[in-house]
DNA sequence: TATATCTGCGCG
DNA sequence: AAAGCGCGCAGATATA
């Protein structure tokens, strides 16, 4: 065993067909394509197989849905390098514009469904009287070793036919590491200090409420506003009810949204927005949210690498896309560790500067704050109009500041701005965009084509013209900020994969200083949270200087991989702490 | 009664 | 300000 070749791939499927956690079958193939008779394995044969493995070397573990294979490897305390996750490469694949041979691919869109929605677990099933038009159940693909091999083959056959197979490659490694990550910050969970999320829903809050009702502050407030109002019935919690309460109180609103509001000059005004802030609170971060999902000292959130058409994560339950500045200070370490939080500044123009190659655009950010740089090229005169100009840039804003300002760019960063425009004129006449690693945009629904040549019509009303240029310009600011933005999240995910590699590295700290919870971190420096272009780091204390400098040496290791050497400087903004305040 | 859609607001 | 991108979630309301 010791003196075979280390095996490339590592294809993993299911002995049966419905079942992920049963006995595995497994076919090993090396980097000169031979394939090893396939081997079947229990369960528990599987979990300290891949243990042994990954001792031996690095080898790459093909499986359909890293979500729930990875995770059940984990509980089992097996971590392994390196994985291709068959079902988001699928999603690459069979979207990108690149990749001229992919008929089997595009029939084999059973890949796209996660391997645990088919789950017969979940054994609630019977169709309801509206399923079967409304809902077409969607099948999963088998989970068999057959399956997956016919797959793989049909994915690498595919990637052979793209013009731009390199990076595509790249981009299907990184996506496939941000599987294992999601899995890992799953298993890891952030350190959270209950106590301290306690009292900051006390403090902001009052005492907690008995279930089912509102805090007493709450209530309060919504009799002072019912008060000011002069409508005793007013509702507080029901935009439609409130705006007629407001209206009938003479505040002309169109809406309840606390912007509007805040334009207005009336003594209910404040009330409002206050109770608002904390209804905000109660619902989204309250005492129910601390209940479901933080435990032993842990927030476990669900990430969804992928989720988003660009490239981006989505989350699913926990909201860990959207807490709170205001919580942050929950965030916190354990004993004895500590957090190193890191925050790019300005990712997204620095990545627009990067591929587009354009070098003034790369100078301005070179060594400091890039709206900084724009102010100091002369193109604008202070730093909030460089960011509502770049922001513009990057989301097609044609009116107000923004509006006025992008034209400044456009002169003084001719070649950024150019990639942008372009993007969006492809956009507005339906076509398909891709990032730097090769995603590619989604074509427009059915119903905008038909808008577009609907209003082509010679009969076609103004009417009609009007709206489909609406919405072709509404595409284009689609495909505009696609590009961009998903370049953006495929730098994220290579800072991320160098990074993991590297936490891996550092010598486990001494049994007693290991952590109670979880068996596969307890003794590692681990990635703990991740927001778009913010990483948070939770390690030994010990460890906390050479983490920081693992972090910022892997930022510019994924400038030089994707970019190579583009002179674009991905700064970050580090902090070691034991708190993840805030600013 | 259960699901779909809308509103408002949190995050980048 | 929300003009201008991408999301998720809670609660209220609309719909089958």
């Amino acid at each position: 065993m010791s003196d075979a070749p280390i095996p490339t791939w590592c294809i993993v499927g299911s002995k049966n067909e419905n079942e992920n956690r049963g006995a595995i079958q497994l076919i090993e193939i090396s980097a000169a394509g031979e394939r090893s008779e396939p081997k079947s394995l229990s369960w528990a044969e599987f979990t300290s197989y891949v243990a042994e493995c990954e001792r031996e070397g690095p080898r790459r573990w093909v499986w359909h849905d890293t979500a729930a294979r990875y995770s059940a490897l984990l509980d089992a305390g097996v971590r392994v390098e390196r994985c291709y996750d068959l079902r988001l490469c699928h999603q690459i694949l069979a979207a990108s514009d690149s990749v001229s041979a992919k008929t089997e691919l595009l029939a084999a869109s059973e890949w796209l469904v996660a391997a645990d929605s088919a789950d017969s677990t979940h054994s609630n099933n019977e169709p309801t009287l509206f399923d079967i038009e409304a809902r077409p159940r969607h099948r999963t693909a088998p989970a068999t070793l057959d399956a997956a091999m016919l797959e793989f083959e049909r994915q690498r056959a595919a990637l052979a036919t793209a013009k731009n197979a390199a990076r595509l490659s790249l981009l299907l490694s990184a996506e496939s590491a941000g599987a294992l990550i999601a899995a890992e910050l799953t298993h890891a969970g952030v350190p959270w200090d209950e106590t301290e999320h306690n009292r900051i829903l006390t403090d902001s809050l009052g005492e907690k409420p008995p279930l089912g009702s509102k805090p007493e502050r709450m209530q309060a407030l919504a009799l002072a506003i019912r008060e000011a109002l002069g409508d005793p019935l007013a509702s507080v919690d029901s935009p439609p009810k409130l705006l007629r309460s407001l209206r009938a109180a003479g505040i002309e609103v169109s809406s309840t949204s606390k912007w509007e509001l805040a334009e207005h000059e009336h003594p209910v005004v404040p009330l409002l927005l206050e109770y608002k802030r904390m209804a905000r609170l109660f619902t989204a971060n309250g005492w129910a949210w601390l209940d479901e999902w933080v435990h032993d000292g842990r927030y476990r959130p669900v990430y969804v690498p992928g989720g988003v058409v660009t490239g981006r994560w989505a989350s699913s339950g926990g909201g860990a896309l959207q807490i709170p500045r205001q919580l942050r200070p929950a965030l916190c370490a354990d004993p004895g560790w500590l957090l190193v939080s890191a925050d790019v500044s300005q990712l997204e123009p620095r990545v627009l500067a990067a591929m587009s190659g354009d070098r003034a655009m790369a100078a301005a950010g070179a060594g400091k704050d890039l709206y900084a740089g724009i102010v100091e090229s002369g193109a604008v005169s202070s730093r909030q109009d460089a960011k509502i100009a770049v922001l513009g840039a990057m989301y097609g804003s044609t009116t107000g500041d923004a509006g006025r300002l992008v034209p400044r760019l456009r002169l003084a960063f001719p070649q950024a701005m150019r990639l942008v425009d372009q993007a969006a004129a492809v956009g507005e006449q339906g076509g398909l965009v891709s990032t730097w690693l090769g995603r590619t945009s989604p074509p427009p629904a059915d119903e905008w084509l038909e808008l577009q040549s609907a209003a082509s019509m010679p009969e076609a009303s103004r009417r009609d013209e009007e709206i489909a240029r609406r919405t072709a310009r509404e595409f284009g600011r689609f495909t505009r900020n696609f590009v961009v933005q998903g370049t953006a999240a495929e730098w994220a995910l290579a800072w991320m994969a160098e990074l993991r590699l590297r936490l891996t590295q550092f010598e486990p700290i001494s049994e007693g200083q290991a952590l109670a919870s979880g068996p596969v971190f307890s003794r590692h420096p681990h990635l703990a949270f991740f927001l778009h272009d913010e990483v948070i780091v939770h390690t030994p204390a010990e460890h906390a200087e050479a983490v920081s400098t693992a972090i910022t040496e892997s930022a510019a290791k994924a400038g030089k991989l994707l970019f190579g050497e583009a002179p674009v400087d991905f700064r970050l903004d580090l902090r070691v702490s034991e708190r993840a305040l805030k600013d």
